[in-house]
DNA sequence: TTGTGTTTTATTGCCTCC
DNA sequence: GGAGGCAATAAAACACAA
């Protein structure tokens, strides 16, 4: 089976692993981050073996019986309504399903833990977006600054060839359409940057990441 | 058919809140 | 202290390529 999960964590890279994992510890779950967590191997020691074969106690088969398509469209429907669930309306579902009340809420356990998940996800990939644009934008005054380098150059060279960083007001104002250029440049990057940088804020704060 | 990867159901242990 | 939530994980069920 494929996944269907826009990003495979097979498939990223290092820096994508990093960046997701930061997402996932610092972001969404807080109390990781707050000095709550246990190790891994913590917990796998911990951690009894449930229903391992032949310590069945009971005797019962203990089974996984997966939902019928008509089950689990009612519980999605039913989460799309809220997605936490109280115990009259636990009960109700599970008398509607033929479920056990405690299946009820182990489905929305695990489907709110997949809604968390998935916008980990859509964040991840926002975030990754946003880092793009910046490297462009990075790259985009590089480059307006080499030119801007390269045309000072061609001036002070023929007064001399000196080449400087930032042109001193005097330059400018010999020039007066290279200045005007050269400021329309300015404003245009630093539109794009306060646009970027709002961006990154308003993405910050979506659904209280 | 079988090996392998993914998804779903269920359990465990910890935490927070009342 | 109990109920309920969450993260981590196990294991069954499932999908699919070879």
């Amino acid at each position: 089976m494929v996944s269907s999960d826009p990003i495979s964590k097979a498939t990223m890279n290092q820096e994508d692993k990093m960046l997701f994992a930061s997402l996932v510890t610092a972001e969404v779950n807080p109390r990781l981050s707050q000095g709550h967590s246990i190790s891994r191997e913590t917990r796998v020691r911990r951690r009894r073996k449930k229903n391992g074969k032949g310590d069945e106690e009971g005797g019962g088969d203990a089974k996984k019986r997966r939902l019928c398509d008509e089950q689990v469209k009612f519980l999605e429907m039913s989460f799309g309504e809220e997605k936490k669930l109280e115990f009259g309306r636990k009960v109700h579902l599970a008398a509607e399903l033929g479920l056990d009340p405690k299946q009820v809420a182990v489905w929305f356990q695990n489907r709110r833990a997949r809604h968390k998940s998935k916008q980990v996800e859509a964040a991840y990939l926002k975030l990754k977006a946003v880092l793009t644009l910046k490297d462009k934008l990075f790259e985009a005054q590089e480059e307006i600054r080499k030119l801007t380098l390269s045309k000072n150059g061609g001036i002070c060279s023929s007064n001399g060839g000196e080449i400087t960083g930032s042109p001193s007001s005097s330059t400018l104002s010999h020039q007066p359409l290279a200045g005007a250029v050269e400021e329309e440049e300015a404003d245009f990057m630093h539109i794009q940057e306060y646009e970027l940088n709002n961006y990154i804020i308003e993405w910050a704060y979506v659904d209280g990441m």
